[in-house]
DNA sequence: TTGTAAGCGTTATCAC
DNA sequence: GTGATAACGCTTACAA
């Protein structure tokens, strides 16, 4: 026996400290059991005899114990927490996908850390510095655009990645998306189709938002190859507040009367869009189509209702958390994971 | 030396296996001090000497050294994680609390853990179960009414609970939000005190969601106060459902035509209900008020624009995660935490 | 100011 | 089928 036997006294129940939780230990001892025991009757019940299964269950139930999972997370090396990184959590644009994501791991026993950049690399690269010290199994990170710091850590560590909501030829490990600039270019020969000529997109400026900037390179391609003008653009610094909208969208119809199409990087751009012309006495869709781009729930009851694209977030999170647990699992594909899910344009009223 | 030293080999770069990532002693070796002295010059900087800590410092970051977080936790018993519940990720009512939220912990050095309920209570309880699983510090749940279950789990593990989003005189622990009865007891008022004499609820069954089920409540008393009939009711199955609620709306101005107003459970469903009427040619405001509830986006750019009740969602994710943070650091205040964080009605067009 | 020893609650390993 | 022992990577308590 050590002279300083730091075993500090555990406290419990009525001595004014909170109680200790309950250890694998205790329900040893209660069963007549050793924690190896214990351990096994809840990790492989199958390498336990049947009685003393059942009398550790008691136990269990008895005692209310609930193992502790950073303690098993430490033994193990597998934390059985996967980390995701959106953009924002302040509007509902990757909220299916979250829940896609949460839903997903949470079946499979996983837990999901959260945390929003702002759409700031430095912010995700923090995020990522934070998510990686508490030994996640797993990140899950928005976009294929990131700080180096971002690749550096994930690179040191080993960390196995989905890039979600993107595409390129490069992913960083693994990736779940569509090409945004695919779904620009589609929604440019949409309009091109419906005898749109002179364009125009209301959004977030490319160096702050990358993948509604890609929208816009989708669509200047689109205009490009339909031999039109270069869209116009109205971009607004809060990519998604309505007021702000509305009014870019008032002052672009007030300086390019012109303009008989916009191209919105998100519904709710484009429901404040719908206003604006109404407001300006701009027919929608005869004078001025209006095409959104997500799908929100708002889209089907606007008047007009609004054309858009929708992607598909909720399989996004859900293909996501399942290439992730592949690779956890060992159950690795052939080849690396590479996933585009689509996306689909919504043919409703205004466009 | 045991006889069966299990010393792992530590995986290396370059051996195939992943690499192990790099420890405290490996930070202390290559500085040539203790690891204590390492964990101090991370945690207490102040307690070691200038020349000492330059050096560590230096070989944290030669090494890329990121501390475990789960090994720190397990020696500390404090995980520095917090869980929040919320009935659904999938639209954005709960977004800017889960911001809020999740800002103001990491600002303190925590991290947020996340989980959806679906507005199910044994989903909840079952999240909770997993959440104390992981040990985290402090639980935030939406509402105050949960299964025995969760209650029980709480009460064993003597996790500090911060309920949100609702009222009541018996929290779990501290309570940080506002009443839903009072916010449809005022929305009462108000289509009172504009002659409105025949209204409505537009929203999911009172037993499927309370905190929606108390406004009802609160217009009840409202009407009855007022010497008016009780309010109609159009129950939704989804109550975010946009076309389920146009249909709903629909429903019920065909099979009451007397209804002047509407109360929507959120402003998902009054858009709806703002198509809905017209569609049916029933003139919003003139012919029919349509209050909403949450102050959603999209509700000042609606025509006419949304008359709502407006909460501070992101003050009140902020507040809870105050109260979280004083508790964990023992600057618990004199009294219990209970804060209303209160309502507004925001007076637009459309009522 | 720094170091030593013990322990946080679990699981891997090997012996019986 | 079960148990003893030694980690997992860190911090607390105490000694120097």
């Amino acid at each position: 026996m050590s002279s300083h036997a730091a075993q500090r006294p555990r406290p419990r129940h009525g001595d004014g400290t909170p109680a200790a939780p309950v250890r694998l230990v205790e329900v040893a001892r209660a069963a007549g059991v050793s924690s190896m025991t214990v351990s096994r009757a809840l990790r492989h019940p199958e390498r336990v005899a049947p009685a003393t299964l059942q009398s550790v269950r008691r136990a269990i139930a008895r005692l209310g114990y609930l193992p502790d999972g950073g303690a098993a997370a430490l033994a193990t090396r597998r934390s059985r927490v996967v980390a995701a990184i959106v953009p924002t959590l302040m509007n509902s644009v990757y909220a299916s996908t979250v829940h896609g994501l949460a839903a997903a791991l949470r079946a499979a026993g996983y837990e999901l850390m959260l945390g929003d950049s702002g759409y700031d690399r430095e912010v995700e690269a923090a995020l990522v510095r934070s998510f990686i010290g508490r030994r996640v199994d797993a990140l899950v990170l928005t976009g294929v655009e990131h700080a180096g710091t971002t690749r550096l850590l994930i690179a040191q560590h080993r960390v196995p990645v989905v890039e979600i909501w993107d595409a390129t030829r490069s992913p960083i490990d693994m990736l779940v998306g569509f090409s945004n600039v695919a779904a620009g270019r589609e929604a440019g020969r949409w309009l091109a189709a419906h005898g749109r000529r002179r364009w125009a997109f209301v959004g977030t400026a490319p160096e702050r938002e990358d993948r509604s900037g890609k929208r816009l390179k989708g669509l200047r391609e689109a205009a490009r190859a339909a031999g039109l003008p270069a869209p116009e653009t109205a971009f607004v610094v809060d990519g998604m507040s309505a007021a702000a909208g509305r009014e870019a969208v008032a002052a672009l119809l007030a300086r390019v009367p012109a303009v008989d199409a916009l191209f919105c990087a998100n519904d709710a751009l484009a429901v404040a869009a719908l206003r604006a012309a109404h407001e300006a006495g701009v027919e929608v869709p005869g004078r001025l189509a209006v095409m959104g781009f997500g799908d929100f729930d708002v889209a089907a009851v606007t008047r007009p209702a609004l054309t858009t694209i929708a992607i598909p977030g909720e399989a996004i999170g859900e293909a996501a958390a399942e290439a992730v647990l592949d690779r956890l699992d060992g159950r690795d594909s052939v080849g690396p994971v590479r996933r585009d899910l689509g996306f689909s344009i919504v043919r409703r009223e205004s466009a």
